[in-house]
RNA sequence: GUGAGCGUAGCUCAAUGGUUAGAGCAUUGGACUGUGGCUCCAAGGGUUGGGGGUUCGAGUCCCCUCGCUCACCCCA
């Protein structure tokens, strides 16, 4: 094959692409009744507003970004996440001196240089939300709630809501500092990850599947019992809220997030009906971000669902997305006829009806046989005979009746 | 970046180192010169991912390369 896709991008068509159509125009319903309104940011940004926000040691700043420089030599990125745009855009137009809180939703794609593996890609693409301007823990069950909903209408409620918090720039220190101190004693029997993750960032030895790690963790300090008392108070009334809301989660103490800019609230949804990299959707507080932007001081929360991850599980769960079928199939016989079935075709069509021809000269079975595999609803016959008397045959494919209608009546036998 | 597995028709897969690489499904046409589905017949479709090597002979064995997949790191 000459000219293949890249590595990692992918190509979405029929019949898939009704389903990715599905999960976005619901996503727009159910976000909107939550009052989040569309936001369109740029695909490509300044490499540094990614670079301030997820953290210059992340995996994604230090070897996952498409950055390259444009023909005035600045340095672009093709954005790997959709909060740091979104931010950018919040300060740049000041959309803080509009009523809080502000809150928004976007989808599109999103480009990480990486190993592509089930549900991993190079371009994929999220639906995300970020809600700016307000730190009471309402907010943050409204918008698990708002994203256990959406699941909902798509017909899924068999996935894991987990929820966490990682404290404040406060409390954090503390709890870094009581995990370091756990395991010193330990730290040889660790997997050789986990010991760079030892100097580097200790808080993801706790997310490490590695056997001998998990034993070796056991009874380490958790980051819930080093919440200062203002981080403690936001977590228990976000649980208290979900259980008032009827959201059914487990609290995930190992579950720390990758991006520097995360602040107490964290949550994922997982699904078993994934591969290894299994959370659907993820998100959390970031409550220091704007005003680390050059912002004024705005809290802020949002989450992002991974659109690939999403329709896999759909697609394991439902089977019914198909191509749409047209109403109606015209099917001829000679030039004449071909003629008078556009005029048809179109004034079908104006009803809103799809209709398909048969093209090509090709013989009456065949194209019965085409309007067959299209899943047609009525097959419209087109003939001499047809044209004489003004009146054409009809079949319903479905049940295998037939008749005669007047070309001129036709619309309304089909409306 | 690391590791493993796999590359044969559009798809799913056959073919002991030995003739011209086959089958099912799918596509197109026909059996009915004006009636779909079921059945039957036929046709099109392949540089066996690419290159090199071993051999009288390679889809098959060896090397390289490219691609895909899964996993690790990390993440939606």
């Amino acid at each position: 094959m000459k000219y293949t896709a890249l590595k990692g991008v992918h190509d979405i068509f029929p019949p898939d692409v009704y389903v990715w159509q599905k999960v976005e125009t619901t996503a727009k319903e159910v976000f909107s009744v939550y009052g989040f309104h569309e936001i369109r940011v740029p695909i490509m940004e300044s490499t540094d507003i990614f670079i301030r926000s997820i953290g210059e040691t992340s995996d994604i700043v230090e070897k996952e970004m498409y950055t390259f420089p444009d023909k005035a030599n600045r340095s672009i990125t093709l954005r790997p996440e959709g909060t740091a745009p979104v931010v950018r855009s919040f300060i740049e137009n000041h959309l803080y001196n509009q009523p809080s809180p502000q809150k928004f939703f976007y989808s599109g794609p999103m480009f990480r240089y990486e190993r592509p593996q089930k549900g991993r890609f190079r371009q994929f693409y999220q639906i995300g939300v970020e809600a700016f301007g307000v730190s009471e823990a309402r907010l943050d069950a409204e918008i698990i709630s708002m994203l256990k909903l959406f699941l909902e209408r798509l017909g899924l409620t068999e996935l894991n809501f987990e929820v966490n918090s990682i404290g404040c720039e406060k409390c954090r220190p503390d709890y870094k500092k009581a995990l370091i101190d756990f395991f010193p004693d330990k730290v040889g029997g660790l997997c050789p990850d986990c010991n760079r993750r030892y100097t580097q960032n200790p808080l993801r030895i706790l997310d490490c599947k590695v056997a001998a790690c998990i034993e070796l963790r056991k009874g380490a300090p958790q980051v819930i019992n080093y919440l200062c008392i203002d981080c403690k108070e936001h977590f228990e009334e976000f649980q208290s809220l979900l259980r008032l809301l009827n959201v059914t989660y487990i609290i995930n103490p190992n579950m720390v997030r990758g991006l520097d800019y995360y602040t107490r609230t964290t949550f994922e949804v997982t699904s078993e009906h994934l591969g290894s990299q299994k959370a659907v959707a993820a998100g959390g507080r970031y409550d220091r971000l704007v005003e680390e932007f050059g912002g004024p001081p705005t809290p802020a929360i949002g989450f992002a669902i991974g659109m690939e991850r999403l329709v896999e599980i759909l697609k394991t769960h439902n089977s019914t997305f198909r191509t749409p079928a047209p109403g109606a199939f015209l099917a001829t016989i000679g030039n004449d006829a071909g003629r008078e079935s556009l005029k048809i075709a179109e004034k079908l069509r104006s009803k809103g009806i799809t209709v398909e021809l048969g093209y090509e000269g090709a013989s009456l079975k065949s194209q019965m046989r085409k309007a067959d595999k299209l899943g047609a609803n009525y097959v419209f016959i087109i003939g001499e005979d047809e044209l004489k008397s003004g009146k054409i045959k009809w079949k319903n494919l479905k049940d295998g009746s037939q008749g005669e209608v007047g070309i001129k009546e036709i619309e309304g036998f089909m409306v």
